[in-house]
DNA sequence: ATCATCATGTAACCAGTTACATGATTAC
DNA sequence: GTAATCATGTAACTGGTTACATGATGAT
């Protein structure tokens, strides 16, 4: 459901074409949720067939046809309803913990190298983070008021990294 | 992948019936992976057919039969192979996050009780964590040993939950 | 009596991944 | 010429969830 959720969220903010909204979502809901362009499309036709957006035809000069989707009031109520219902918290369900727990097969040396080689990715993606947040801090009160929501979620984000990272450190240290 | 990862490597250590496996992940691996009866079932099938996996019917008196799994020496091959392929890190993939993200519609005090009540849970997801780690820091040496790569799983566990705690009560009292 | 535990499964469905496919435009 | 960007899709498959199903034993 959380994939039609943030379909429904982002046409909320903008109408776009599918591929409009692909780099929206890479941007923004990406960082703690994955999707291909295979899925939103499909997201979209599913949407589009329950009667929950428009779409339109668009055609341009220089570039391939698109169909630009729109929320509608029914998309909207949609919105709000899946918005009411309560969220449960997921697992983890990164495979690096599975392979660590059944990881005594492994040597130390290969345990430890995967540990050092999610650290560094881990580091990349906080650093990443972290310059996400700083600019936005920089905006003018008025356009960070626009991107309060986001940024929440991106401060669990920077969270969550720091833990990876500090995990990584210790347990590197001692594997 | 990451299933049949730790199906396999519960079996490595000890082998049993689905029923008892499904025990054994409940309280170990599925702390941070998911499943139910009927994918455990299915891997075990999977993996017998494979030949991954060796299978002895046990007759019970009391009880209903069962099926006995046990590793075989491809099913450790296996094992080890599945172990040497490097995991790529995971996004978070809570619906949480896309309800946030996706949260202005939804009044601030509908927002801060779903906050509130996340805090709740992971409050006690953490309280429990913390009493599996002390528990086996209680144990012997020796038995510790055995519980080595657990531990370290438990201990990010542990460190995931002290972050949603702190991010909860810092945007709930924002909110 | 009623409920939890032991023990295993089928079937339908939904969500997500990977591979394959097309074709123009623009920037280097 | 080569690669990236724009723009959309189909198809096969894997992984995961939910609902339905059975039936004995042991504890309260």
């Amino acid at each position: 459901m959380s994939l039609k959720l943030a379909v429904l969220g982002l046409l909320d903010v903008e109408p776009g074409s599918g591929y409009a909204l692909l780099q929206r979502f890479r941007t923004s809901l990406g960082f703690f949720w994955q999707t291909t362009h295979q899925q939103l499309y499909k997201e979209l036709h599913g949407l589009h067939e329950e009667g929950l957006v428009d779409c339109e035809t668009v055609s341009q000069e220089t570039r391939p046809d698109k169909k630009v989707y729109s929320l509608n009031a029914r998309g909207a109520a949609e919105l709000d309803a899946l918005l009411t219902k309560a969220a449960t918290p997921t697992k983890i369900r990164d495979p690096l913990l599975v392979k660590i727990f059944c990881g005594r097969r492994l040597g130390s040396d290969a345990l430890r190298a995967e540990v050092e080689s999610h650290r560094r990715k881990h580091e990349q993606t906080l650093a990443l983070y972290r310059m996400l947040h700083e600019q936005i801090g920089k905006r003018p009160a008025a356009v960070r008021q626009r991107y309060h929501h986001p940024e929440l979620t991106l401060r669990l984000g920077i969270r969550f990294e720091e833990a990876w990272l500090a995990w990584c450190e210790e347990i590197g240290a001692e594997l």
